[in-house]
RNA sequence: CGGGCGGUAGCUCAACUUGGUAGAGCACUGCGUUUGGGACGCAGCGGUUGCAAGUUCAAAUCUUGUCCGCCCGACCA
């Protein structure tokens, strides 16, 4: 490769993980830092992203039956606190408004940091009878979490997410409609995002403030930490009595509903990002990618053929792919350089040579392979390209997660292997909170999630007691 | 929130130790030549040295405070 004379270069991403992602973030133009601790600016490129991502969540939401809805920013502080363990989980990362039209307020209202409080009120209202069952609403929005320490997408202060909300007339009810949620998480992240999870319900240290169970995905960082990329609560009937969410059931009795929740946020992007990028820059799943093919035309001067194939394969293309043709003025290295650092899926290519043989060069951003391909033949063989690159990501990650998912029955093991940092460790446990306390007090790392139940006679891998489940433990972000 | 590092042009940095007219490369603008892996020439534009006080004849430089960013730790749906 020619060296990097003109432009700096990012980090290696092997050499210094941290800083290569706050640059990948920078430069492939995703992100800008902004005068507000903590808070990004999501630039076209990212929103754009942002958006993709969003669209694939929504049309599964709704084609389970969900509807999207939108409540209060502010959420009066006695309403936040009618949940209490619910408040006290939140208490040290909530933002108030004390002030307002130049007056103090008589209450202060809490910028939402997760909406239970101002939906379940609202939910009082709405539903008196089993025939109002289920609600099944979703709310796209912003929330704030006053974070000690933030970094782009992956911990921000405030933060763009889904929170869906819904009441069922059965606990059974809201049990499927948790797991329901659960699997469509999945299945976004490891077959349109290409990014592998694991997938379970989460111990009682790492339970959502208020909630019966918790359950999430998690997806494993080339750092060797885990990252929380989605998760589903069964709520029981807490927030519905905190709440006063009431029914008149078919017997005709007045009952609390039972209620869940269920989130997604912009955090995902920082999981894909770390998951697919590479030395060069981003590398996106077609599925998301702003623009799935980066046409450059090559041309010498003077030359009148390029540019005029170039429009022609933009428009073919454009009935396919999201295409962008590239027709500024710098030089087609630069141009190279740059849809790779923003992670374009492909790159097509064309110039005097590829005009005079009627065909286009055809570069794969997660290979780099270069083919050639006749002019004719590109919108059929595009998207079946962009298929190939969408499998080949999920296989490599999905190498990636189980090469670094090691299991361990011994407490040697089992402390050696969560000392090296290096993955999951999957072992039989005890189920209790003080032990997983103990281990993240000598390993730094906690359970992830709970992957089932511990086979016949087995103990726990760090305390020796009887172990209930097998959990996957690692450090997170 | 604790420990450490940093903040000078859009970016990367020099000038700071030893106070004395704020500089370079890249980027940007214009013109011309170029274009198959970050092109070249010429001419330009660009600064409240993060912010605020203090010391001094004089502060990017010394002192204090503060804000922001990064790393490690603690904390954290």
């Amino acid at each position: 490769m020619q060296e990097k004379k003109q432009v700096k270069s990012i980090p290696r991403k092997g050499d210094d993980l941290s800083e290569w992602y706050t640059q990948v973030c920078l430069r492939a133009q995703l992100v800008d830092y902004t005068p507000v601790r903590g808070c990004i600016a999501l630039r076209p490129y990212g929103f754009a992203l942002w958006e993709l991502i969003q669209a694939e969540f929504d049309k599964r939401f709704k084609a389970t039956g969900h509807h999207n809805a939108y409540f209060p920013l502010l959420i009066p502080e006695s309403l936040l606190i009618k949940e209490a363990e619910h408040v006290e989980g939140f208490a040290p990362e909530v933002a108030w408004v004390t002030q307002g039209g130049g007056e103090e307020l008589t209450e202060r209202l809490a910028i939402r940091p997760t909406s239970e409080a101002i939906i379940g009120t609202m939910y009082s209202r709405w539903i008196q009878s089993h025939r109002d069952l289920p609600v099944l609403i979703n709310q796209w929005c912003n929330v704030v979490r006053w974070e000690k320490a933030t970094r782009p997408f992956l911990r921000t202060l405030e933060f763009l997410w889904q929170e869906g909300h819904t009441v069922h007339a059965s606990e059974a009810e809201a049990a499927e409609e948790v797991q329901r949620m659960l699997e469509i998480y999945r299945e976004v992240a490891e077959d349109v995002l290409a990014m592998p999870v694991i997938k379970g319900r989460k111990s009682e240290n790492e339970r959502f403030a208020g909630a019966v169970a918790t359950y999430a995905i998690e997806a494993l960082m080339p750092d060797g930490k885990a990252l929380q990329a989605g998760t589903s609560h069964e709520f029981g009937q807490n927030f519905s009595k905190a709440y006063d969410i009431k029914f008149t059931d078919v017997d005709e009795q007045v009952k609390f509903g039972y209620t869940t929740s269920w989130g997604v946020s912009w955090r995902i992007i920082g999981g894909l990002i770390m998951t697919h990028g590479d030395d060069r820059g981003l590398v996106l799943p077609p599925a998301v990618a702003p623009y799935q093919v980066a046409i450059v035309p090559i041309m010498k001067t003077g030359d009148e053929t390029v540019m005029p194939a170039a429009v022609q394969l933009r428009n073919t293309l454009a009935s396919v792919v999201r295409v962008t043709l590239d027709d500024r003025e710098q030089s087609p290295g630069w141009k190279f350089s740059e849809w790779e650092m923003r992670g374009v899926p492909l790159r097509v290519e064309i110039g005097p040579r590829d005009v005079a043989q009627n065909v286009v060069t055809v570069v794969r951003r997660d290979t780099l392979e270069k083919s050639t391909i006749p002019f004719d033949d590109v919108a059929a063989r595009v998207p079946a390209l962009l298929e190939e690159i969408r499998a080949s990501l999920a296989a490599r990650a999905r190498k990636e997660l189980d090469a670094h998912t090691v299991v361990a029955t011994d407490r040697a093991a089992f402390v050696e292997a969560l000392k090296r940092q290096d993955g999951f460790v999957l072992a039989p446990w005890c189920e209790r909170s003080e032990c997983e306390l103990d281990i993240k007090a000598e390993t730094s790392a906690v359970t992830r999630v709970i992957a089932g139940p511990a086979d016949p006679g087995q103990v726990c891998a760090y305390c020796g007691k009887p172990a209930k489940v097998k959990a996957y433990f690692a450090r997170s972000y």
